[in-house]
DNA sequence: TGGCGGCGATACCGTGCGGGTATCGTCGCC
DNA sequence: GGCGACGATACCCGCACGGTATCGCCGCCA
């Protein structure tokens, strides 16, 4: 029984379906299947019960399911303890200033309270650098969006939401219940500024170069819409003002959002404050 | 970060030294470096001060210790409280009438605390079966001495007690502070009856054939000293009637305190019991 | 001061285990 | 009865963990 397996115990426990487990846990469904055979050979009991219905958990499944977060917790905790032990107390949090996340304030307050031997800064950041600082060293860990150059970051996938076209209300295809980038073919876009990212640029472009008013903000995309009829696009789920509408397009990505940190980096804080994410946004 | 690394690290952490921890741990030292060196890199922060005077914490260290301590303790306790789920929940322990050890009742009264919904049962026998009827399945557990026939069964050493000569204590030989077999040439033994473990014989006869009265229990052995002059052997450590004497023997192997089981017993009770054993004897 | 011994680090090697892909067995379910 | 979903099994590969041999460094003592 090593903390691994327990991880596993959990993924499998929590989905009652092991080829869900296996792909949250990045990994393909046979060695799952064996490492929790092994698990329940280990432990000396049936922790699942098998069926073509699917799986449940037995009575000692539970038991272990509660045990093993608990202890999965501790050993979080543990890598904190050290880390500040050691000296590095401080993490800094980059977010996007896109408007339309609320999970990274709760993530915060959930890691002060686990944590509060340790000082986490937030930095919000416009829509110019989708990293937020993270390559720079300005931040440690980002909470964003995609599309981004990763090379030399290392990336996972908190959500994904559907993506949409910003119009005016007043706009004649504002009534459609959806569009394809066919309807939008040759409308002015909101650009982003020359030098950022152009994999960024290249998705909120809708794929393709366009001519359109430069912006850097949530706020100024927003006027640009209202002020100059162009039209750009934005993940669905918060609601915009008014004066204009969001119209799921059907035929674009979703935007992933993201939590991102520098490959490589040793700082368990940052570790401890990934995993919380994942399960933050997960629960 | 796994369990089994938290294990090394608590047994250098203990040992101050790497090559006893690795003795310890029942591998060479070299693994135990690499996987400490290892640890230090997956936390960030260096856990151990090595210096030619020896190996010291750090702060970091410190609070390692501390957590993995604990860390361990509850994964103990998950193993006990998924087996108490499973239904398994008593386990029982053999201990060996010799009466020099007390180890055994305080092993069981800090176990009872440590997992309360898990019934212990104490078996007590006599010296004519070393294993306490380990193989025969009337214990899970064995608290014993050496030396037996080990042969399906795993053994842990958790003392080595010196062993002297009994003797009356109007004996010649009384007298003397330290005495070595030849001393003894000739001499009438008490004896255990014919069917008990041959080794457990030979080596409580001094390890050559003797003549002399049968006994199957501690009483009987002192008695057989006091009435029939005859000699025999025991562990130092515990005062004997009055009436005999101890004499440390220089030249015979000391007795081997062990804890013992079948091996591949899989019920984590055992498992979790032994652990204790081992930790209850060193401490 | 130079030889020696103790001890942790390093080099190198072999094996077992944890990961992968391909496929099977066995249920429900149209 | 065929099919699809899903967990189990078979088989393979690479690496990490464990081993032995040796080094490098320091302290100690003659």
């Amino acid at each position: 029984m090593e903390l691994r397996t327990l991880r596993y115990f959990v993924a499998v426990a929590e989905e009652l379906h092991f080829g869900r487990a296996a792909a949250r846990l990045h990994m393909s469904q046979p060695p799952l299947s064996r490492a929790i055979r092994g698990l329940e050979a280990d432990l000396g009991a049936v922790l699942l019960h098998r069926s073509a219905s699917g799986v449940s958990l037995t009575p000692a499944g539970t038991a272990l399911l509660d045990e093993a977060r608990a202890l999965l917790g501790r050993a979080e905790r543990l890598r904190v303890r050290v880390a500040v032990a050691a000296g590095a107390s401080t993490v800094t949090v980059g977010i996007l200033g896109d408007g339309t996340d609320r999970g990274a304030t709760r993530l915060a307050a959930v890691y002060r309270r686990r944590h509060p031997d340790v000082e986490i800064r937030v930095r919000e950041t416009d829509l110019t650098d989708p990293t937020c600082g993270l390559r720079a060293g300005l931040v440690d860990v980002a909470l964003t969006r995609g599309p981004f150059d990763e090379t030399g970051l290392t990336v996972r996938e908190l959500r994904a939401d559907p993506v949409g076209a910003v119009l005016r209300a007043d706009d004649p295809l504002a009534r459609r219940d959806r569009l394809s980038m066919a309807d939008l073919a040759g409308r002015r876009w909101f650009q982003f500024p020359d030098g950022v990212d152009p994999l960024w640029r290249s998705y909120w472009n809708g794929g393709e170069p366009r001519e359109g008013p430069v912006v850097r903000a949530v706020q100024e995309c927003l006027q640009a819409v209202l002020w100059n009829g162009t039209v750009g696009m934005a993940p669905l789920g918060h609601t915009p003002p008014e004066e204009l509408t969001v119209v799921p397009l059907t035929d674009m990505a979703p935007s992933r959002v993201v939590v991102a940190w520098r490959t490589g980096d040793t700082n368990p804080l940052v570790r401890s404050l990934v995993r919380l994410a994942v399960t933050v946004y997960r629960g």
